[in-house]
DNA sequence: CGAGGTCTTGACGCAGATCAAAGTCAGTGG
DNA sequence: CCACTGACTTTGATCTGCGTCAAGACCTCG
């Protein structure tokens, strides 16, 4: 749990793996000067497509999600932003209705798009860790379009709980323990999926002991090496994810 | 058609609209200076993830495509490279088989990761550049993960023939026409279809006068109003896609 | 304790996958 | 120039995973 020492009203419940590259990077202290720290609750919308000046984002603690609705379709949900994640609005596809959506209560610092490129420019090593985390970011966006569009339903739900542990869960008695900040409809709409299949899914899983729920926010994952079985992409998952030493190690 | 007058041995056919970002930027010189000119003929493979130094590759004409395949998995194509696009093995995900692959005839720069990076520091219009083509195929990607997991087969196919059209067709007597650099086989991999879904699906877009095919790789739109009604995306993606003035204008 | 939202579960239908066979095209060599 | 070959594509028949609709159960909060 290497947080920056600096911002510390994070819950400690929702912090994932240590964020790469804007941490590793000591030049995060330049950016933290000049930005403005928010504090979004749940459900609170941050920024929308092509409104006013243009702000950037980096998420600090929390989740968020990036929503967007085609014409005449349900929303979807077409990513997850952890800390360390970088957002702008230039980043998101020219759909309706898109925007950046806290799943639980998140810290962020916010700064012009103009503030940020001048950082930038004058800063070679915070370039050169932006470029990192971007790449990063791009990575994910890929595997989950590789996901969507190469797996089955229950191959998914599980790659997403995959996901979930890695970066949100805490070791504890019965196994690895998280915080769920999305409802099943959410899930659903990220995974391409009907939340009526999802839901039938996961009752799938739970019956074959991988994982239990504790209250409708909570679940423990109970037997990790059969979650990984689940998911063709589960080796890739752990690469993305988990590279912060305290995460549950190699499946 | 305004392609940089420096690397002029492109083929008319393949050229898209004018790769915004990283043609805007005067600052394009100095990578043209600093890289090797490649030229990679069809069905060429590029680049592996994590072999020896990375490279950065810029593409300047032509067409390339990323491949990977998922475990156990048949091949999927998760992005499609046009003229201006830029790529690095970091912005991959951590996939078996994840490669850079031709799709047609295509010239690219080729340069060292640490000399890219060098570049960007020194000159910040070069930077400002790359941000906005890193941001441009981000939104791309994540344009293509609502297509995927959102619209039906008959959407995809026509969203796909959109995108061609806006960045390969050329007008001509009876609609637009250009030439498909993939494969049915290939196409259905991009699009997650099963390529026998897939031809059908085309045939009833042939069916309803919407296209006709002269030879199997090229085709002609001869009702674009019409085949825009197909896809929910339509108008998305001519935002995305055509930002050159000599495309087929607004839907 | 009751009301409203969220989640689960069953019954049913359809879009798209799969399998198999025939058709089409480009390139090759006679 | 034409027949041959092998890869690609189309099309039909059948199957199935997932979406849809609807009823009921379950939490959560007032």
């Amino acid at each position: 749990m290497i947080t920056n020492r600096a911002s510390r009203r994070t819950q400690p419940k929702l912090i994932g793996p240590a964020p790469r590259a804007l941490q590793e990077a000591d030049a995060l202290g330049a950016l933290r000067a000049r930005a403005t720290p928010i504090r979004a609750r749940r459900h609170q919308q941050l920024a929308v497509a092509g409104n006013g000046t243009e702000n950037v984002y980096v998420v600090r603690s929390g989740l968020l999600v990036m929503k967007a609705s085609p014409p005449g379709r349900h929303r979807q949900l077409l990513a997850l932003l952890y800390p360390g994640d970088v957002f702008r609005s230039t980043l998101t596809p020219p759909l309706p209705a898109t925007a950046l959506v806290a799943a639980s209560a998140a810290d962020l610092w916010r700064l012009p798009a103009v503030t940020f490129e001048g950082l930038l420019s004058a800063d070679a090593e915070l370039g050169r860790a932006l470029l990192q985390q971007l790449a990063d970011q791009q990575a994910r966006c890929l595997m989950h379009t590789a996901l969507v569009g190469g797996m089955s339903g229950e191959e998914r739900a599980a790659s997403f709980l995959i996901e979930l542990t890695l970066r949100l869960g805490t070791k504890c008695a019965t196994g690895i323990a998280f915080e769920v900040p999305l409802s099943r409809a959410e899930i659903a709409e990220y995974l391409a999926l009907n939340p009526d299949t999802l839901s039938r899914i996961m009752s799938r899983l739970k019956g074959r002991g991988l994982l239990v729920q504790t209250g409708r926010n909570r679940a423990v994952v109970q037997d990790w090496q059969g979650l990984c079985a689940q998911s063709p992409m589960a080796e890739a998952l752990i690469k993305l994810h988990s590279r912060a030493a305290d995460r549950p190690a190699g499946c």
